[in-house]
RNA sequence: GCGCCGGUGGUGUAGUGGCUAGCAUUAGGGCCUUCCAAGCCCUCGACCCGGGUUCGAAUCCCGGCCGGCGCACCA
C-alpha cells in the first residue's frame, strides 16, 4: 500500500500520463468515474509488452503451465463457495454525530477482546447496544451496522434471473476450470493454470490513480502441487542462487524496516519461505521485476503480518516496490493450500481431484498474483525524468518495454529524404515497433520521442542518399552515431532484443562522420 | 463513506457580478530550415454538471460529479 510521503512530482507524472493519453479517466467528457481508467495507444503498447514479458517468464518458459481466459461475470454460488459473499461484505457503522465510519466487527473486537468477524449484522447491532459502544472519535451514538459489499452485483436473465457478480479476482475461474483443463491438457502434478484478465472491486474510496482501481487487470498463476511435493520443485536448482531481499514477520515485529539480502535457497532452507514452490516463484518474480528495469535495491518481499493475512492463506509474501509516491505492493504471493478446491468441491458436489501415483489427491495451491496496472504505473513512475536535464520530460523505459522501439525521421521533408526515410520505416516495421515522424524541427521530433520513452531515433539525412548510412540517436545519452544501412537491423536487434550497451554498439558499428 | 481545499481550450494559467472570456504552450495546415522543443503566417479548441439568486453569473448560493490532502477502508 502506498505510504503518505508523496514526492511533489507524482502529480506532474500523472498529468503527463493524461496529457499524452497514456492513461486517463474513463468517460472524462461526462466528468469521469472514480477508480476507472482508460489506456490510450501508448499505454496499451507498454502494457502489452509487460504482459508478453510476463508470459515469457511464467507461461512459455515453463513446462505444464496452461493459460486460460475466463469470464468476468460469475454466478452467485461461486462466491458463496469462495467465501467472497461473506468476507467481501464489510459491516460498517456510522457515527450519527460526527459521521465517521467504522468497522462494526472491529469495534466489538476492540471492546470484548474476542473475534467478532463471524457475527451477523443483527448480532453486531445487539452487541453494540449491549456493550454501549460509542463513537471512538467523538463519543457520539452509533447507527445501525450496514453491509458494504465490495463486489459489483447484477442479475443474469431478463426478469431478475440469477444473481451474479463481476469477479473480484481472476483466481476463481481457474479453480472452476481446474478439472476440465487438467483433464483436457492431460496435466499431471505439479502443473499450473495462468490467466490475465480484469477483476472488479467496488472500492469505498479509490485513490492514487492506477494504484487503487475499481476495475483492474490481474496476471495470476495458480500452481497445483501434491501437498507432499511442495518442497520439491523440479527446477528450483535453476534459481537457487538468486539473491532476494526479504522482510520477515519476525523482523517486522522487532521493528526492523531494512530487508535482509540472501539467496532464495537460504531463504527456503531456513524456512523463511514455507515451501519450495513459493520460493521458486518469489525468485522468478524478482528476476521479472529486474527485467522491467526496476533496480534490485528498490524492491523486496515482505511477509504479511497475521492481521493482514486472509483466512485461507497459510503464508503471504508481498512484493513491494519503492516509488516516488511511496511503497506500492504489486505482487501478492499466497499459499492457499486446498482451501479453494475443497470449498468448490463441497458446494458444487463435484470431485475436484487429480490422480497422483494412482491415487486421487486434492492438490495444494501456491498463488502469485500480479497487479498489471500497478506494475505499469510503477514503471512509469520510476522511469520518469523531469525537465531538469533537458527542456522536456521523458521516460527512461527499458528498450524492450518502450511503446515503440524506434522512430524514423527524415532530417527534412524534402529532397527525397522523406521518401528514403519512409522506405526505411517500412523495412524496419517487420522486426520492430516503429513510428514515422516528419513534422516539425528534428529537435522537436526527438523530444516527442523522449516524451513517450522511445529509446532510439533513426534519422535519414543527405549522407543516406550518398552512401547509404543513417544516424541513430540514443534517448538516454542524446548521443548520435552513424551506422551503415546494411547493419541497421542487426544493430537495433542487439540494442533492443539483446540488451547490448550503447557504448559497445558505438564501438563496434559506429562510422566516422563524413566531412562537410 | 466523513472533513477541508480545489475545478476556465489537450496542458499550464489570466479573469471578484456586465469581456467578443485574454495569454503561453500543444495540436492541425502552410512557408522556411543540413541534427536536439528555432522563426513566421493561418486554423481548431475552454468557463465540470444541474438547479437557484440577479435585469445580468466563469464569478454569489445549494446539490451532484471529479481531483488533492487528512480520517476511515483496502477479502
Amino acid at each position: 500500500m502506498p505510504e503518505k510521503n508523496k514526492e511533489p512530482n507524482v502529480e506532474e507524472i500523472n498529468e503527463v500520463l493524461t496529457k499524452r493519453a497514456i492513461a486517463f479517466p474513463t468517460a472524462e467528457i461526462y466528468g469521469g468515474v472514480a477508480g476507472i481508467y482508460e489506456y490510450g495507444p501508448v499505454g496499451t503498447m507498454i502494457r502489452q509488452k509487460i504482459m508478453s514479458l510476463w508470459r515469457s517468464f511464467f507461461v512459455w518458459s515453463e513446462d505444464n503451465v496452461f493459460e486460460i481466459e475466463g469470464s468476468l461475470l460469475l454466478p452467485e454460488p461461486v462466491f458463496k463457495a469462495s467465501g467472497h459473499l461473506d468476507t467481501f461484505n464489510d459491516p460498517l457503522v456510522q457515527c450519527e454525530k460526527c459521521k465517521s465510519m467504522f468497522r462494526a466487527d472491529h469495534l466489538v473486537e476492540d471492546t470484548t477482546g474476542e473475534r467478532a468477524d463471524a457475527l451477523s449484522l443483527e448480532e453486531l447491532e445487539a452487541k453494540i447496544k449491549e456493550l454501549n459502544i460509542k463513537c471512538p472519535k467523538c463519543g457520539g451514538p452509533l447507527g445501525e451496522p450496514r453491509q458494504f459489499n465490495l463486489m459489483f452485483g447484477t442479475y443474469i436473465g431478463a426478469t431478475k434471473g440469477h444473481p451474479a457478480y463481476l469477479r473480484p479476482e481472476t483466481a476463481q475461474n481457474i479453480f472452476l476450470d481446474f478439472r476440465r483443463v487438467a483433464h483436457a491438457m492431460r496435466a499431471t502434478l505439479p502443473f499450473a493454470i495462468a490467466q490475465i484478465g480484469r477483476s472488479f472491486r467496488n472500492e469505498i474510496a479509490p485513490r492514487n490513480f492506477l494504484v487503487r482501481m475499481r476495475e483492474f487487470t490481474q496476471m495470476e498463476l495458480e500452481i497445483f502441487a501434491h501437498p507432499e511435493q511442495l518442497n520439491d520443485h523440479p527446477n528450483f536448482y535453476e534459481v537457487e542462487d538468486k539473491i532476494i531481499r526479504l522482510l520477515t514477520r519476525e523482523m517486522q515485529k522487532k521493528g526492523e524496516t531494512e530487508p535482509m539480502s540472501l539467496t532464495i535457497k537460504e531463504a527456503f532452507e531456513k524456512r523463511y519461505i514455507p515451501n519450495q514452490f513459493m520460493a521458486y516463484y518469489i525468485a522468478k518474480e524478482a528476476m521479472f521485476i529486474e527485467e522491467l528495469g526496476i533496480p534490485t535495491d528498490n524492491f523486496w518481499f515482505r511477509e504479511l503480518l497475521e492481521e493482514e493475512t486472509a483466512h485461507y492463506s497459510a503464508a503471504n509474501f508481498d512484493l513491494e516496490i519503492k516509488t516516488p509516491m511511496g511503497i506500492i505492493e504489486c505482487v501478492g504471493n499466497a499459499y492457499r493450500q486446498d482451501y479453494d478446491l475443497s470449498k468448490h468441491s463441497k458446494y458444487s458436489k463435484t470431485k475436484l481431484v487429480i490422480q497422483y501415483k494412482n491415487k486421487p489427491v486434492v492438490p495444494h495451491v501456491v498463488e502469485p498474483s500480479f497487479g498489471l496496472d500497478r506494475i505499469f504505473y510503477i514503471l512509469m513512475l520510476v522511469s520518469y525524468r523531469g525537465e531538469e536535464d533537458r527542456k522536456w520530460s521523458w521516460f527512461k523505459l527499458p528498450p524492450h518495454i518502450a511503446p515503440f522501439h524506434v522512430k524514423v525521421c527524415p532530417l527534412m521533408k524534402k529532397d527525397g529524404l522523406d521518401d528514403a526515410a519512409y522506405e526505411i520505416y517500412q523495412e524496419l516495421k517487420d522486426s520492430f515497433d516503429v513510428i514515422y515522424d516528419q513534422t516539425g524541427s528534428i529537435g522537436k521530433r526527438y523530444a516527442r520521442a523522449d516524451e513517450i520513452g522511445i529509446p532510439y531515433c533513426i534519422t535519414i539525412d543527405y549522407n543516406t542518399l550518398e552512401n547509404d548510412t543513417v544516424t541513430i540517436r540514443d534517448r538516454d545519452t542524446m548521443e548520435q552515431i552513424r551506422v551503415s544501412h546494411e547493419d541497421l537491423d542487426e544493430v537495433l536487434s542487439l540494442l533492443i532484443d539483446e540488451g547490448e550497451s550503447w557504448e559497445n554498439i558505438k564501438e563496434d558499428f559506429g562510422l566516422p562522420e563524413p566531412k562537410e
